[in-house]
DNA sequence: AGAATTACTAGTAAAATAGTATGAAATGTC
DNA sequence: GACATTTCATACTATTTTACTAGTAATTCT
């Protein structure tokens, strides 16, 4: 019931992005050294952001990426339902590219208990946005605006 | 953000034995019978579930398993919590046997947002009652009462 | 031309998941 | 008391997932 280093990370790299904002491109190297996380594993996860259509990405001297929205029209849920596939519960739930589902869901006495935590998860995460995220990370005490 | 294995059979044992309480233990062969989960993957299971002082168990002829309470009385969550050890999204948010949570808490501009996906889900999962499931099990097409 | 940077494809080590296997201990029945 | 049945305890194993790392090609600016 985690949510993984990719679905963690692609949440901080959008908030670094948003409170980096200058209108330039921001490289990977930049976000690594602020956020710890290698430069490698960031192309990763930054790769699925763009082709998600959240980022603008420009390779080359002075490449780099920036959001291709505000904050505030991310949806945290999106950005966590990209990065991880979906955030059902169970995998009946999961939208099966075959169009199988289990055969019991007819007779599943816990079929619509799954259904409501998968409904309460994804309620949740669709209620913040990336903007919600930013203003937290402005409030903080140790927020440093230089870097 | 998957539910294991463990944590979804848990929940069909715990079904299974107060749809088929007459009083008598239950043996985990019966079980596995009308479940599909072998004996010896049910042997797992319910003895975290005994453990956790849930069930009632007998060996030797004629033993088996049996609730320790009326199904009323057991939350979901609790059961779902004593199979997955905790339902946090997040490793920052577990009950960390040594104490050492992420030292980056302060300045973190996640936490709060994780802390609250956390709360949506444990109130969810204790809003609902092991009684809540069987009802649902039993108002289903196709449920046998004779097995 | 050359440095910087992303894009693409593959590989890999460690951990977690989902089981199996073996045998001991307990209990009721004949 | 022998025996079948069942839980209890411990260890083992195969597969999958996670969390990275590596190498190279393509692009862009200076």
């Amino acid at each position: 019931m985690k949510i993984s280093t990719k679905g963690r990370y692609a949440l901080r790299v959008m908030i670094d992005l948003a409170l980096h904002d200058t209108g330039e491109y921001i490289a990977l190297k930049d976000i690594s050294d602020r956020q710890g996380i290698t430069v490698k594993y960031l192309e990763q996860i930054v790769t699925v952001l763009n082709k998600a259509g959240y980022l603008r990405s420009m390779r080359g001297n002075n490449g780099g990426h920036r959001l291709a929205r505000k904050p505030f029209e991310y949806r945290v849920g999106d950005i966590l339902r990209t990065m991880e596939g979906d955030l059902t519960p169970v995998e009946c739930l999961s939208e099966s590219a075959d169009g199988i589902n289990c055969p019991k869901a007819e007779e599943c006495p816990t079929l619509s208990f799954w259904r409501g935590l998968d409904k309460v998860v994804n309620d949740y995460v669709d209620s913040v946005t990336l903007q919600d995220l930013v203003d937290q990370g402005k409030s903080l005490t140790g927020y440093d605006y230089s870097i």
